[in-house]
DNA sequence: GTGAAAGCGCTAACAA
DNA sequence: TTGTTAGCGCTTTCAC
């Protein structure tokens, strides 16, 4: 029942010996006569001390923290990454440190930089253009970064996503979709080469797309995007959504303009969040590994913290065609496109 | 371009005034002369100079900074719980730091005595009894619980568990079920009250329930359980799950297991986390007021914080009912229970 | 194996 | 308005 926590001076008071050797003792630096070690053991276990981490970190200069900054901590995408970072992170005993941008960019910068300081080196997914990004090697802290920078000397991690853009569109090929839409969302680092993989890819087959945009990263703007899209004249066979929550609330407003899924509408997104398996029909998707994201971008930090360098600046990931439900095989070229296959109803 | 960052001497030095003045400049504690004003701007802005939290808080005592420990950053209901939190938090200038225990009891206890000494205060939801709960008390730091506490003196926040499972009991009789299953998580603190809500609707009406146990609460756990319960000699019309991933896991392998829902089967949930509303059918649940329940933690620990006591022990929010598709209304006492509606066949 | 002393970067009286 | 001084709780040489 004390006010106020025991300092490393109660104990030495109490154990009868100097700040420095409880320091020693706590620290397991050095060896001790048994009486000392045993009146310290006694000192500690009595007083109940716990070294303050804030005063050690002041001298050593570390924290043996690490700071994670992600977009949207309702993102399964992102709290997948927060797993993953966190399982290495506890097994090397450091702790991880979140916080969520809101997908606000104004707001990214003042957090990175309020966390930066508390921590010994940062792990962040942001949305600023690589231009502006230049005030993070500033930090004076090591940082890895979710995406490929092209000028910036920062260590980074991620997952191809131009092969996995048209690895997703092959497929759909394959199924006979000869009409298809990509549903994107332009101010994601990755949305750029997701574009490509898929247009590459119906290119080759002499085929070309369809792309529009969402406001955001969510189910909902996923609903809000949908009738523009499913009611349009040319009304197409398969939508990529540039995520699996974009894809979900497709789904989910496709099926209340009437239309069934996914016998009118393929629809396929990206992530493979866990959410995407309850969904009915079951969202097709690319597993982007977002857990080992996680993983990858710890240990590489941690790497650079303990001087290990020299592992590579960017770090790529295979992506995975997870295939469930909601796309459909189609005869190719057997039905006009702009018909719906289902009289479309409104729903109550 | 500097090796180490420059601290508050180095400003001082370059403004060629006192480090107390430059101490003063930066928490805005004293007006100034407008040529020190100057200098120390200049100094400052030349330098890069960024104050030292650490040492601050050394000083003062205070971080300005709030821990937050959730069980699972995967499950919805905590996230909202964060999003909650960290509005306020914001709000009032605080940061929030994030823990996951990941459902493990010795985790839980060791990661939040490590937050505890770096933050001002706790908010901690946790799965440890009552009893095993002294030591947060112990940690000197004032802390906020989600659950009511009977014994301890602990400020907590919650949302009336035992009135939400009433209420959905009554909506399910409403609509005629008569035989309805609870498949709880028994590691939860709220789950005896759930189960109490829900058994005393029925006994008035002069039913009972049948009571099974999910491992976890998580949609796999879900899945798990599903077949156990359906494919028993006396299948329920509706089953009644701890939370809506449970609900959402069984409704999956329910439909696997060539169940039609609702039809065959009503399911509801707790919580009304995001998914459940992109599902098909579309998931009844109650909302507990996840993202509130955070505010108000968050706002009691500010209150407690900043020496606004008596703001209450334990905050209790109103849940609400969010009928969706889930559930069918049946025609009471017109069939009889153990058969299926339709023939159920196993999925591909 | 143990202790004395010098700080880490900063704030908080108190003087000037 | 500005500066001096004494620490916050701890680690780290460097003597003993």
């Amino acid at each position: 029942m004390k006010k106020s926590s025991p300092t490393i001076r109660d104990v030495a008071a109490a154990a009868e010996v100097s700040v420095a050797t409880v320091s020693k003792y706590m620290n397991n630096t050095q060896r001790f006569s048994a009486p000392v070690e045993a009146k310290l053991k006694a000192a500690i276990e009595q007083l109940g001390y716990r070294s303050n981490p804030l005063a050690r970190s002041m001298i050593t200069g570390k924290t043996r923290t690490i700071g994670l900054a992600i977009l949207d901590i309702r993102n399964p995408h992102f709290t997948n990454i927060v797993k993953g970072a966190n399982r290495i992170a506890m097994q090397n005993d450091y702790t991880l440190l979140l916080v969520d941008t809101e997908e606000s960019q104004e707001r990214e910068r003042q957090l990175i930089e309020a966390l930066a300081q508390r921590v010994d080196g940062m792990i962040v997914s942001s949305r600023m253009p690589e231009e502006a990004i230049q005030w993070m090697i500033d930090l004076n802290k090591p940082v890895v970064l979710f995406g490929r920078t092209r000028e910036l000397p920062i260590p980074s991690v991620g997952t191809d996503s131009h092969l996995a853009a048209y690895m997703l569109a092959r497929h759909l090929l394959n199924e006979g979709h000869r009409h298809v839409a990509y549903l994107g969302f332009g101010q994601s680092r990755w949305n750029a080469e997701r574009i490509r993989g898929v247009t590459e890819c119906f290119q080759e087959a002499g085929l070309t797309i369809d792309v529009h945009d969402a406001h955001a990263p969510s189910a909902q703007a996923g609903e809000h995007a949908c009738s523009a899209i499913m009611l349009a004249p040319k009304r197409p066979q398969a939508v990529i959504c540039y995520n699996d929550l974009i894809a979900l609330g497709f789904m989910k407003e496709a099926r209340a303009l009437g239309f069934k899924l996914p016998d009118d509408v393929s629809v396929v997104g990206f992530d493979n969040v866990p959410y995407g398996e309850y969904a009915s029909p079951a969202l097709t998707t690319m597993d982007l590994q977002s857990e080992r994201m996680g993983e990858v971008a710890m240990q590489k930090l941690l790497d650079v913290l303990a001087g290990h360098d020299g592992n590579g600046e960017y770090s790529l990931l295979e992506p995975r065609l997870i295939v469930r439900e909601s796309t459909r095989r189609r005869e190719v070229g057997a039905e006009p496109v702009s018909l719906p296959t289902s009289k479309p109803r409104r729903k109550a």
